[in-house]
RNA sequence: UCCCCUGUAGCUCAAUUGGUAGAGCGGGCGGCUGUUAACCGCCAGGUUACUGGUUCAAGUCCAGUCGGGGGAGCCA
């Protein structure tokens, strides 16, 4: 008999009730009632709640098995689907028969005990923490936001670009990078003059993994005009914060023709189709993080997903800064036009005076990266960045300079090699259009959106400086 | 990388001014029960991260090492 998801047998109860049923997964709880049953509580991972399996100790395998299992067991389970007798639950299953796939090694040190874990601790032992309710709800939800992502840039007309994880450029400036290569390490070959000789390397070249797929992604959107990556990207910076990742998951869309309102506003779209996916589709899980994770989350989505972006300008920023400073507000680091916001300033506009997420507009052109537009004020350039309360910055953006003199001038002023570019610099000599992207760090959407504390809770197997385990 | 905090049973945590290690959960056994964070009783389980020091005495104080967390920087 082909097995049903537990996430069917409750969306579709009243079909499910007076059939007979297979349900497979793992065993949650066992509570044993002297009346002559057990009570198995299963999880496949289809949906947030377990099902409720009532076994009679008529099973020829009762004693020898049933009233052996523990948390982590594995099992298939046939038999009438009921209106459950019991509170707690609509439906159960009242078991004709229980086929244990796989019993616990040694319950007594089975990691995962039904009690609370604290999350440090199940770190140590990713490769079982998906078997408890938060990283169940965890995984659905970081599939429902993914997919919400292809959907939303599919029904806008945007593709899907498939920009490369290893990349050739050493130009992408965005962060410190990992090296690729197959170089012997105790045996690296040198150039004459004493560097290491990368011609000898695979690639001939020196490699890196990507730190961003924007510059690649930009010369799909000077072609099909509404283009995105999401994929993985690489940080080799030594951060030790929980909101940082040296692996983690971007999503970068480009597009032709747009200026940075039009690109912002995409930002904005993006986000709301996003939760609004999450809300609508996964409330089981929603329910949990806010029972017990983070009270507001759910209410703050659904502020989110009704309420028009906040927006300001990063001149009213500074100037809401000083005027904070002058009423008694006290930072760390001094407010001037031109500082590049340091988090207590972010935060503060955020989550004290603005109170949700804030996009951030036209900033010093000095603190900048040196493709992003150069403003007509001669001081800013065309960059937006959204503020989230709790997260600090979610999306980063710019409108790009689409101008070669203006390019080149401003790599001129930065010290930046233009034979580096070249390919890029072709863009802008080859049928240039105005354009705008951004990034958004799909794990610091997760966050945002379930109220965990920290990044590396919201990933599978998180990878940060000294952690690569499993 | 810097600053602060922290490391006790399989897990979550106690242990007063330094006085010789304890509870809940989980596990085993038994009782009770259409149970559901079940409940009740009994049992097992510890080189208090590691190394050294101070002291009559160190889980507790000091130094170092390693691990973890929070904050900062970098950013998404």
């Amino acid at each position: 008999m082909l097995a049903v998801r537990i996430a069917d047998l409750y969306k579709h109860s009243e079909t499910h009730i007076g059939t007979t049923a297979t349900v497979q997964g793992w065993v949650r709880t066992r509570r044993d009632s002297k009346a002559g049953i057990s009570f198995v509580a299963i999880t496949d991972g289809s949906c947030f709640d377990t099902i409720q399996a009532v076994v009679p100790n008529t099973l020829d395998n009762y004693e020898s098995e049933v009233l052996k299992l523990t948390a982590g067991c594995s099992v298939e389970i046939t038999g009438l689907v009921v209106a459950s007798q019991g509170k707690g639950q609509s439906v159960e299953i009242q078991a004709t028969a229980l086929k244990v796939y796989g019993f616990v090694d040694d319950p007594d040190t089975y990691p995962i005990s039904p009690k609370q874990h604290s999350f440090e601790y199940l770190r140590d032992v990713a490769h079982l923490r998906s078997r408890t309710n938060t990283f169940g709800a965890i995984g659905r939800v970081r599939h429902c936001l993914a997919m919400a992502v292809h959907r939303f840039f599919h029904e806008q007309g945007f593709l899907w670009i498939h920009t490369p994880i290893i990349t050739g450029s050493d130009c992408e400036g965005a962060g410190q990078m990992f090296r690729v290569s197959t170089l012997d390490l105790a045996n690296i070959p040198r150039t004459p003059d004493g560097k290491v000789d990368y011609t000898q390397d695979f690639f001939g070249r020196e490699t890196n993994l990507t730190v961003s797929g924007q510059l690649n992604v930009e010369t799909w959107c000077m072609a099909l005009s509404k283009v995105y990556t999401f994929g993985p990207t690489f940080r080799a910076e030594n951060s030790n914060t929980s909101r940082h990742l040296a692996e983690f998951w971007m999503i970068e869309p480009e597009i032709a023709f747009a200026d940075l309102l039009a690109d912002a506003k995409c930002a904005e779209e993006l986000l709301k189709y996003m939760f609004r996916a999450l809300l609508a589709e996964r409330g089981d899980d929603m329910k949990f993080f806010a029972e017990r994770i983070d009270k507001t989350c759910i209410d703050r989505l659904e502020k989110f997903v009704s309420a028009d972006f906040a927006k300001m300008e990063y001149g009213d920023a500074i100037a809401a800064l000083e005027d904070a400073v002058k009423k008694g507000v006290k930072f760390d680091y001094p407010v001037k036009w031109g500082i590049d916001m340091q988090s207590e300033h972010e935060r503060w506009l955020t989550e004290t005076y603005i109170g949700r997420p804030v996009a951030v507009m036209n900033y010093p052109r000095d603190i900048k990266a040196f493709y992003m537009r150069q403003n007509d004020d001669g001081k800013t350039v065309a960059a937006m960045d959204i503020l989230a309360p709790g997260i600090g910055e979610i999306v980063g953006g710019s409108q790009r300079e689409e101008r070669l003199e203006r390019l080149d001038s401003r790599m001129d002023e930065m010290g930046l090699h233009k034979a580096d570019y070249w390919w890029y610099r072709d863009l802008r000599r080859y049928g240039t259009v105005p354009h705008a992207g951004f990034g958004l760090g799909f794990e610091r959407a997760i966050i945002y959106a379930t109220g965990m504390a920290n990044i590396r809770d919201v990933i599978p197997f998180p990878r940060a400086p000294k952690t690569a385990q499993f």
